[in-house]
DNA sequence: GCGACAG
DNA sequence: ATCTTGTCGC
């Protein structure tokens, strides 16, 4: 998959902080024209023993949900984690990853924040810009933001509030589990991108294809851990 | 100054 | 994120 060269990772915190600012001008939220025939899945995997990560990006078809290919990648990290920075530490080794995969999603799904980031470049922003493919954030727990309690049924939304606009969606995918967090990424809008995570995230929390990256980048770190 | 803080 | 045992509920 071809991929537009706009890398990098080597900078400081402030550096990084300007580029994203920068890159946030580029993010494109806005309807997404045309059929989604296959969305995947990404997701990384750390490993705190040898400084590693290790990235998985499954496709599957939609609305079937068969997978179509799953591709990783391993690498040795160099940049920390720091809270609004995710990108600078995860999107290396996930741009590796999609450099050597055959199909090209028409949606992808990353674990982590979209716009719903401090200066609006969570990692699922940043990589959609990279991709140029829509991407939508589908995060485990709040970075920013506030919200209404959400109803304990599956289906329930509320909106995700930040400055006075609305950033992001607070959803209950399951009856009864913990909500997630749900915010565009790049070339698609917060409804478009709810309906596609209600369809997806059915049997579990989290959406099929964020599910099945996730197992196998840990399943990859398991083999090459040998724990 | 203090608390919050994706993975 | 990772590490880690038992335990509660459908």
């Amino acid at each position: 998959m071809k991929l537009i060269s706009l890398h990098q990772w080597n900078v400081d915190l402030s550096t990084a902080k300007s580029l994203q600012e920068k890159l946030r001008e580029r993010i494109e939220i806005r309807r997404f024209d045309g059929s989604i025939h296959s969305i995947a899945g990404a997701d990384v995997s750390y490993s705190a023993a040898t400084s590693s990560n290790y990235a998985a990006v499954v496709v599957m078809n939609y609305p079937e949900m068969d997978e179509l290919e799953s591709i990783t990648a391993a690498g040795r990290v160099s940049f920390p984690y720091v809270p609004g920075y995710l990108s600078f530490r995860e999107a290396p080794i996930l741009l590796e990853v999609f450099s050597k995969i055959k199909t090209r999603p028409d949606v992808v799904l990353f674990d982590g924040q979209g716009i719903a980031h401090p200066r609006g470049m969570g990692i699922a922003s940043h990589m959609g810009l990279f991709l140029d493919i829509p991407t939508i954030g589908c995060a485990k727990t709040r970075l920013i933001g506030t919200y209404e309690p959400v109803p304990v049924h599956r289906g329930a939304h509320v909106p995700l509030w930040y400055h006075d606009s609305i950033i992001g969606a607070v959803i209950r995918s399951r009856t009864g589990v913990k909500p997630i967090y749900i915010s565009a990424g790049h070339k698609i809008t917060l409804h478009e991108a709810l309906k596609i995570i209600f369809d997806t995230a059915n049997r579990y929390r989290l959406p099929e294809p964020v599910r099945a990256a996730h197992h196998l980048a840990n399943q990859l770190r398991m083999k090459y851990e040998r724990k």
